[in-house]
DNA sequence: GTCTATAGCCGGATAGAC
DNA sequence: GTCTATCCGGCTATAGAC
């Protein structure tokens, strides 16, 4: 992906076997916190003193672990990129369109829910034009996308589900579900509670599972529901310290 | 609504009756111009000098107007909240549901396709935690979404519409018609077209209306299609130049 | 009312001690 | 590898000529 093709560390698995875990945990206390701050703020901003505070270092260690305020930016986006693709997987390895439909949606509400900061992250960068990974959304999500919807488009074509085009299908589900991440602001606010909760989100949820299947023609109640955990935040190198 | 509450101008009626339209026309000028590049890069990435340049006029003039760069922008989210709300007047307006909330859809998707730079800086502010316009959603829109849902309460209580809440029926609205506006990057990107053109947007406004009809259980077929004619934008005097 | 020139601040990046 | 002190550029805002 062209957002991180500059990242080819020098790191080797032979170096630094117990350094290296020390860089990497610092590393990810530091994106943890630029997750933060440029979320609530955006790139331009973003103070890179904030990013420091947050993550309780001094500002100039951040410049030890990345090159510059953009570097950071895209290692943040790189991790958010990794998380969002894997919940895709999700889709199409179920049979059952309203299963697959089901269990895609309620992944989504789960990255809002655990991952706000992130899915803000990424709608900001898009917001603004996606200057950092359009290469990406050209490339691998526009493949993606596509081998997607052709699973789709087969469950049309044997009529298990109303005629509709899976890609505006796609934009739909992430509109509604990262809605309730990005503009949490303004739902607390017309729903008048300080934030949202777990109540809040399980009500959404259904909410929006019914939605889509009805809206995609699947009224039928399989309604197998899945595990609310929070799902493993794996945080590897990619893109990180260029 | 507190976004313009300081905004009480010192402009009476009997003063400067012919400097005033040119002061207006100047003002709706540089708002135009700071609409575009707030929308771009968000308010702390947007520099005046490129607003100045947008709108064709030397920076100082834009302090003449403007007491401030926090001041323009404020006036520029005045000027977006009353486009935005004057798109609901159409629900609840008419009395059957397939067709007012249809009408609703195509209005909202009309606003993200000529007005896609409001969405954005509107998207960008809320996204951010909406530190100028936070009253007015805790006020005006909140009042709003609880008037516009008690009718669709009654449409449900009727049995004429599927069972749903009808606060998160207008989070999902909203979510899947200002996607097209603020998630354009993406959309375009992975569609694999250059931008969002008539046809796009024709093809969009179908599948969402097609979805959200049928997510509320309105399969019928009256599909009263509106005039694709660009609503008029009218630019008041709201919150501009404190 | 318009615009040139500049003040003054703020924030990213770095030099160099430890 | 860590951090203090500082540099330098860029941006908002204004003073003051026209």
């Amino acid at each position: 992906m062209p957002a991180t093709a500059s990242s080819a560390r020098s790191e080797r698995p032979e170096a630094a076997p117990k350094k290296g875990g020390i860089r990497r945990a610092k590393e990810a206390q530091i994106l943890r916190a630029a997750e933060r701050v440029f979320a609530r703020t955006g790139f331009a901003g973003a103070r890179m003193a904030d990013i420091a505070a947050a993550a309780r270092l001094p500002k100039p260690n951040l410049h030890y672990y990345f090159r510059s305020k953009r570097a950071l930016y895209r290692a943040v986006l790189a991790n958010i990129l990794e998380l969002w693709l894997a919940e895709t997987d999700i889709i199409a390895a179920d049979a059952d369109p309203a299963a697959a439909l089901g269990h895609y949606v309620r992944a989504k509400m789960r990255f809002s829910r655990f991952y706000p900061d992130a899915s803000r992250v990424f709608a900001n960068e898009i917001i603004h034009g996606a200057p950092e990974i359009g290469g990406f959304l050209r490339q691998e999500l526009k493949a993606l996308v596509e081998r997607k919807s052709a699973a789709i488009s087969a469950w049309v074509a044997e009529r298990r589900m109303a005629p509709l085009d899976p890609r505006h299908l796609f934009f739909a589900i992430w509109a509604m579900t990262q809605t309730y991440a990005d503009f949490a602001t303004q739902i607390e606010a017309v729903l008048g509670v300080p934030a949202l909760g777990e109540d809040e989100f399980a009500a959404a949820t259904e909410e929006v599972v019914r939605l889509v299947l009805r809206g995609c023609g699947l009224d039928g109640a399989p309604k197998s529901r899945v595990s609310a955990a929070r799902p493993s935040r794996r945080r590897p190198p990619v893109g990180s310290s260029g």
